[in-house]
DNA sequence: GATGAATGAGTCTTCATTCAT
DNA sequence: CATGAATGAAGACTCATTCAT
């Protein structure tokens, strides 16, 4: 039984150190991609502001694309854990939407743009492989909104005059923080601000409900 | 008046086929960029696909950095163009915003594409002095759809509790086709289908209206 | 009748130079090549012997290998010619053979020791498509000496004891210059009278003829 | 006289299991040697190969030249004993030669391939004051061969018409097995049987001796 | 002693931009 | 004017060698 820790031990020297570093090449390459897109990060600049050398990034990641597929992977995993979290969550699917957005306006807004920056600049023959990763790993975020969105269906929340599909996608085009870089700077807008009123959007519309609406 | 006649007009012969060619170079190099991506297209290709030496594209325009942006700039410019003329037409904000989704997924979903893949990918400190060019001019299309809003509003078709600068974001946001890229391919729904349900939650929301889900 | 020098002339003009420039290109590849063998030549290294910029190496091969493929088959292909020339000639197979040894250490030395080196150091996954290149046009010079002594076997001159085939690759071992180096640097061996040595031997063995040897 | 007992068994516990893993790096980093050549050869892949750490492999060997030489070295030092096992023999300086030759198509081809590999493809610069070393390790294999050479012209054997020289190079051209890889590969004959055709070839020439050659 | 993480010089290759013809 | 050859800065990646643990 002790052995294990025989086992484990040793990593604590050598392997935690290890971690350590490839965590924060993660996070530091993570910086520079959100910064600059894919094609301006150099792994010469990340190395230089992790203050390492270029070949230890090498001796983390095969190559280039294997760092950004990396941090693209565990971001959208972080997103799926944090979705699945409220997904779970006792209530209304739309309270549960409007939470899901409340909570990505909050701490993931920058998740959101490096992951939908990856979709709209790198060019698709880039990525091969990696790409279908990137794709099925996306797909199953989408899965736990789709279940939300049928959940309310089913509940007679949700109209079933739009294909959940489309639900799903104007979900995250609502997310698609690309457009709203403009408010947030522009009108100072606060993120939850932000967040509540798409998620009024999303579930009401824009239309005044006062008067009867149409 | 004459002014753009004399403009236009005048060494008929050399500066008319001069137009042509950067007219030319201008589609042509929109199509590359469409199908590439910024980085991915190279001056080399565009020249060779027109029919021309890489130096003459120089002659038109003075960087891959002012072709590209000349051809997002045409891009916004005839987006404009097409929502004004919906904009001007006799009818509800509400109309016109549908109208206009349903006219940009028939149209302008390349365009949009286009468009949307240079706000997410292009480093930000790439196309710097241009890059504001481009956004005063984004400025001006979100400007109508803002004119509309805020006719909405007026009229009391729209609710007053979401700022009209959200409204206009949302808009576009819904209109960023990354997120429906999966849809078209995968599940084969036509472009005037999804800008009809893409109205509909715009104003209505996905919420079931019919007993009054509140 | 002179449009043909309508379409030669223009590339007086340019083609000219730029087929200099690459003569200038495979004849300074060369050099390096035989001075520092496939691995220790660099673009860079040839580039500035030659006065240009490492970029323009690649506007006239796509790649080193190529660059290198390139000389190997021009070395291989002139080595074809004279031994073709001398294979046309009238005489005995065993004076051409003598003759294109004569001929060979007079010029060629330089030449088998570039094709030898390749063959010998190169990695033979290195080269891949390319190798195949080579070796067919290897097997053709080896064709050329095959035809020499099958004329030789049949015209009596040569044992046929032998197989050709070991005959053939016998002789270009006996040209293959490693092994010289030190002889023609240490014992200031004349080319002319090491080929004649070699032809003797090859024609004749070491054997004392004199008394009849055993 | 002890001494060298002294040497070899002292620690013993500690030197021995050195020397072990000594011979281990060299056998194992040969065939790495022989497959991938000098350049394509790493460090990294000797060491795993072998199952211990990089760092280890240069406890042994100051640098990788150094590695690659001393393989070399044993390799000819190698050959050198059974050379000169068979000119201790008695018998003809002819069939000495021709046992030798026989001999090394056997058990040397691969020995030979590696070393003439050597000459052939490592740039001459490298291996600088190392060169020297195998050269003169070279020569004495040589000289083996000179001895036999002289001795079989003292006796008649072979013709004086030839400097001795050029006689222990061409034995060493016909060694050099490149020339052959496309034989033993293609058409299959033995190892043996080309022994014996280049014993032949070596001592007789290719000519008919029938008829009376000459 | 053994380890293997870290280093960084060196290589190939691309491509926007320039400029002599 | 149009051309396209030439440029060279920049980037991804490799690997022999070192050294702290």
């Amino acid at each position: 039984m002790e052995q294990p820790e025989v086992v484990i031990a040793p990593r604590s020297l050598k392997e935690r150190q290890r971690q350590e570093r490839e965590a924060l090449i993660l996070q530091v390459a993570e910086e520079v991609l959100m910064e600059k897109g894919y094609y301006e990060t150099s792994i010469d600049e990340i190395a230089s502001r992790v203050g390492i050398a270029k070949g230890t990034v090498y001796l983390h990641f095969p190559s280039k694309e294997d760092l950004i597929v990396a941090i693209v992977m565990k971001e959208i995993r972080q997103l799926i854990v944090e979705i699945e979290t409220i997904a779970d969550t006792e209530g209304s699917a739309q309270s549960k939407l409007e939470l899901i957005l409340q909570r990505l306006y909050g701490t993931f807004v920058k998740r959101m743009q490096l992951i939908s920056g990856m979709f709209h600049s790198v060019a698709p023959h880039q990525l091969k492989e990696q790409g279908k990763k990137i794709m099925a790993q996306w797909e199953q975020a989408a899965e736990v909104i789709q279940v939300i969105v049928e959940q309310g269906k089913a509940a007679g929340e949700f109209t079933t005059d739009i294909p959940t599909s489309v639900m799903v996608s104007a979900f995250f085009s609502l997310l698609s923080p690309g457009s709203y870089a403009r408010l947030m700077l522009g009108e100072k807008i606060e993120g939850t601000e932000l967040a509540k009123c798409l998620g009024r959007i999303y579930c009401k519309g824009i239309a005044n409900l006062e008067g009867g609406s149409r």
